[in-house]
DNA sequence: TACATTTGAATTATCGTTAACCCTGGAACA
DNA sequence: TGTTCCAGGGTTAACGATAATTCAAATGTA
């Protein structure tokens, strides 16, 4: 049995409070007494017991992170993210997935929950009319972040990409670069990939091209699917001579399938991915991505969370959209 | 504030143990106290505190996840399994990462077991003469996992890969295509690298070559070393005709270097990576690889710490190596 | 000297739950 | 009728800490 704070008190006859004071360095204990005490502590190798710590303070020092998937590189960056920015408050994470399935989610929120988190960040699937999981976290004044998709109708924290601006600076690179003929292997039907769509709308758009319906393809988020989607794509007269895919994933499958025609990038097709996952840059073609600021997303969440937890009244929820840059690589470039 | 048993206890005018002997299904209860008990607890929407049911069971049902860092996509894949095979269980994760550093894996894992997780499961740091962290498990009989590095001289549960047979898979794989001159990116001065380099020499002596110290250059984790290990490689001569790479990034460099050099995969140099890593197969020209098990890694280790918890006397220590398995791919295709 | 203040620590009361044991009244049995 | 037994609870005491309050002695002050 690990070393309690009694221990310590019988050793020494003091009282526990008086230890346990020590420990936290507060109250008035004499120095001669706080020696002592922190040396039985060390001698019997004290480790406070969280669990009892946070059952009277009712902080756990622990907030939960809820992702839809997370081996998918850009939930790892933001956990990792995460993890980093609540390490010097001595928090730790409790990290959960839930494959993309609401009642899933719901469950777990409700799970971490009994778990006593001082917070949580989720990258939600709830649909637009969430379950009633967000109001009971209301009620117990849980502060929570939303991250990457927000829920329509929630009021509530948010820390995000700027959708509309990643699909309008990925098609204004292809007008720079020439293309007049620019398709758009678009994701599933969330709101994200909505947004990616739109962007590329408003660029077409602003640009004097009108968009064409038939160059707007549906893809999903593997890369099989920007495969698939990319082969329908090339299938139309005239060609496309640019491509702004959805995601990385998509990207490299559309690049397979783009390679596999014996097109070539970027003369004959220029492609633009969004995400700028690892190993962007070693493909067969380097692609040109959105860096979409992953790790801010991690970074500025659970800072946002840090300086809701413990605040008496709840304040305003905070919106913030990152920025996007462009990363151009080989996949867009401008032939010499 | 949440509801409490106390709560429903009050409101029935049975007291707090009845309560929880309803909700644990325990005891002697008659039908009618069950139902009102389990009507009022849904009605008030009771949570079970796990923080206060954790102090007196002494169990969270809450594993310590430790590892490296979790945005590398092996550690992230491991994770990913880990927290399945978990859930079924109803334990949950929290999980760390050191960045390498043995030191704050010592304080992390303390940290970790202050806040009494049940298990942990760890891809350990610790020099061969470790520190004495693992001493203190061992006397608190927490169990404890080691994964994909095994430390030397601890006798503890190991689940990993089975790193010989990887160097002799890929290298009997490179002996099989017809190569001759069969070179080595390796790993930094972690027993994996070295147990992978053992690998290769053996089989490189089955077959009857003997291997030559210049065709073996240090390589690191990352793609830019294979990259640099390649450039020095592709200075001897004769050229190496085929390349095992310690792991799949540093074969991704290492074919930037190739093709940089205008020489071909698999004609004049064929290469195999190992671990397999998501995108190995939409590289420019996709690669070998050996897959070392990642996802049976997490399962397994993840079985192995839930047989252990709660068990009264300890066991012996069981370690389990994954044997690897061949992924072709281009980078060593025969050629029609 | 008498009173107020400070210092250093002990007491007491939780926190929300479970473990272990105790109690009561009626049915079953002799 | 008395004894036993058991169903259906209740009581009490943890679990390991902290918050709030109280208290005795030492110190300062008038």
């Amino acid at each position: 049995m690990p070393a309690t704070m009694q221990d310590i008190a019988k050793d020494l006859n003091v009282s526990v409070v008086t230890v346990s004071k020590v420990l936290r360095n507060q109250g008035r204990i004499s120095d001669a007494t706080r020696k002592r005490v922190l040396r039985r502590a060390q001698q019997l190798n004290y480790q406070m017991n969280w669990v009892a710590r946070s059952l009277v303070t009712r902080r756990t020092y622990t907030i939960g992170v809820l992702l839809p998937e997370f081996a998918h590189p850009f939930f790892a960056e933001i956990a990792r993210a995460v993890a980093q920015t609540v390490r010097p408050h001595d928090y730790h994470i409790v990290i959960s997935s839930f494959e993309e399935d609401p009642a899933l989610e719901a469950s777990e929120i409700d799970s971490l929950l009994a778990r006593q988190v001082d917070g949580l960040i989720i990258a939600s699937s709830q649909p637009p009319r969430p379950l009633d999981v967000f109001k009971r976290m209301h009620r117990r004044h849980i502060p929570f972040i939303l991250i990457d998709r927000p829920i329509a109708g929630l009021q509530a924290c948010f820390v995000g990409a700027d959708n509309r601006a990643i699909g309008r600076l990925a098609t204004e690179h292809l007008i720079a670069r020439g293309c007049c003929r620019i398709g758009h292997l678009r994701g599933p039907a969330v709101r994200i990939a909505a947004e990616r769509l739109e962007g590329y709308n408003q660029a077409l758009a602003l640009a004097g091209f009108h968009s064409h319906s038939d160059y707007i393809v549906f893809a999903g988020h593997g890369d099989h699917t920007g495969y698939e989607g990319m082969r329908r794509l090339l299938k139309l007269r005239p060609l496309p001579d640019g491509v702004f895919c959805y995601n990385d994933p998509v990207a490299i499958g559309a690049m397979k399938a783009i390679l596999e025609a014996g097109l070539k990038m970027p003369q004959d097709i220029a492609v633009v991915g969004a995400g700028n996952v690892r190993y962007s840059d070693v493909l067969s073609v380097p692609l040109t991505t959105i860096d979409q600021g992953t790790c801010q997303i991690g970074m500025l969440a659970a800072e946002l969370l840090m300086a809701r937890i413990g605040l008496k009244s709840p304040i305003n929820p905070q919106k913030i959209l990152i920025p996007p840059k462009l990363v151009e690589r080989e996949s867009t470039r401008r032939l010499a």
